[in-house]
DNA sequence: TAGATTGTTAATCGATTAACAATC
DNA sequence: TAGATTGTTAATCGATTAACAATC
C-alpha cells in the first residue's frame, strides 16, 4: 500500500480523514472521478497539496484523467487502517463516556465498544445501549483476555495517568484521551488527544480577535 | 494587553491553553516563579519557543529571574478572553449535547450554557441539570433576545449547516462544531471544530504505523 | 495525436530553534 | 557587580506552493 518509507508528517495524517469524508460525499452523489483541481475547490486545500499528500502513499491518480473517487476512497481507508476492526473499552462511564458509548456511528465503522468501566458502584452493573459497565478493578484482566485494541479515557484528570498506565500494561495499542490533562504512554502505544477545554479556550481567543461591531449586522 | 499588532499564528494560539493548564498545576503546587528552561522541561516545548510564543503578546518575564507563575497565568487567561463570561446554547440535545450540558467545568470557567434546543418532541420540555430543552423553532429568537455568544452544534451532519446559518443570523460570535461535517460561517464569526471521527481515524493510522510485535511485552 | 492532469522537483513561505545582546 | 535569564534577531528546518516534465 504505502509506496515510500519516509516518515509521514502529522499535518498530512490529520488531513487524510478529511479527504475521506469528502470522497464519501462525492460517492453518494454518484461522482466517479475528480481532478486535484476540482477537489481543491471542494475541500479548500491547494491542488498541489492534495497531489503531494497523496503521493506520500503512492500514485493513486492517472495523468490526464484525475483520481477515481471509489479507488481513492478505498486507498485512504486502507492507509488509515479503516479496513480493520478495533475492539475498544471506555474507562469512566460518566456523561462523556456514556455519550461515546451510545454513539453508534463508530461501531458501524469497525470501532467496537466492548465494555465500559467505572469506580462508581451506582454505575457498575448497568448497561449503556447493550454495553456492560464493569468495576474498574476488572479493567486489566478484561483488556488482556479480550485483546482490546483501544482504551478510551473519560475519567477525571486526577486518575487519567493511572488509567493510561493500566491500559498500556494490559496491552492496548492505542489510547484516545478525553481527560483534561496530558498523559504519557510508551512509544509503542499510539495516543490521540481530544482536549475539549483547550478547544473552547481557543474559540474564546478567536472571538475576541474579531471586532465586535460587525455582529448583528442584520438588525 | 497585546504588545504587537502582527497576526498571531494558529500554532501559537493552540499552545496557549496548554501553557495555562500547566500554570494552574504549578500554582496548585505553590510554585511562584518559573524560567523558560524549567517550563520547557515540564511542558515539552523548547525554551526558545516558549519565549517566542509569550513575546507575541508582551514581555511577561523578567531578565535574570524568569516568569511569575501567577502573573503569566493571568496574562494568558486574559489573552484567551477567559476573564470574560460567555453565554452559550446547545443545538441538538442527543447524547453528546446532553453530555456537554451536564459537564459543569465549563460553567465554572465562565462558559454558561443557557439553553438547549432540539427538534425531537420527546426531548423538548425536559431539563438537563437545570438546562431547559426548547423546540429548535425558538432558536433564533432565543439567541437574539438573550444575546448568546456561542452556539454549540451537536446535530447530525445533514442539518449542521442550517443550524450554523441560523446561529450566525441570530448573532452569535462563535460556533463550536461537533457535527461530523465541515460548515461555513461568515468571517466575523469564530469557528472551532471538534471532529471526533477524524480524531479516531488518525488514532487508527498511528496504531498501524507502530510494529505489532512490541506489544504485550510484559507477558 | 493533442489535451489534460498527474507525479515530482524546485522555490517559497512560515514556524521552530539557536544565538546573543540587553538587563534585571 | 556577576550570574542568570529574558527579549529579539538570525539561522535552520519543515511544510506548502509553484512549475513543469512525464504520461495517460
Amino acid at each position: 500500500m504505502a509506496k515510500k518509507n519516509a516518515k509521514i508528517s502529522n499535518a498530512v495524517i490529520k488531513r487524510l480523514p478529511r479527504y475521506r469524508r469528502y470522497l464519501i460525499e462525492l460517492r453518494k452523489k454518484g461522482i466517479e472521478k475528480i481532478s486535484s483541481k476540482e477537489f481543491s475547490e471542494l475541500i479548500g486545500y491547494t491542488a498541489s497539496q492534495i497531489r503531494q499528500d497523496l503521493n506520500n502513499f503512492g500514485g493513486f491518480g492517472q495523468q490526464g484523467y484525475g483520481y477515481s473517487v471509489e479507488g481513492l476512497y478505498r486507498e485512504i481507508s486502507a492507509i488509515l487502517g479503516l479496513d480493520k476492526e478495533y475492539k475498544m473499552v471506555i474507562v469512566g462511564a460518566g456523561n462523556l463516556g456514556q455519550a461515546i458509548a451510545k454513539y453508534t456511528k463508530f461501531h458501524k465503522q469497525g470501532f467496537k465498544i466492548c465494555a465500559a468501566f467505572d469506580i462508581n458502584p451506582k454505575l457498575v452493573g448497568n448497561q449503556l445501549e447493550g454495553i456492560q459497565i464493569y468495576d474498574q478493578e476488572e479493567l486489566v484482566e478484561y483488556v488482556e483476555e479480550e485483546e482490546i485494541d483501544i482504551g478510551i479515557i473519560c475519567v477525571n484528570q486526577e486518575s487519567a495517568q493511572e488509567v493510561a498506565d493500566k491500559l498500556c500494561f494490559a496491552g492496548v495499542r492505542g489510547i484516545w484521551n478525553f481527560a483534561i490533562t496530558d498523559i504519557e504512554v510508551p512509544s509503542h502505544v499510539a495516543l490521540e488527544i481530544v482536549q475539549l477545554s483547550d478547544s473552547l479556550h481557543a474559540l474564546a481567543y478567536h472571538m475576541n480577535a474579531i471586532p465586535k461591531n460587525v455582529h448583528n449586522a442584520h438588525k
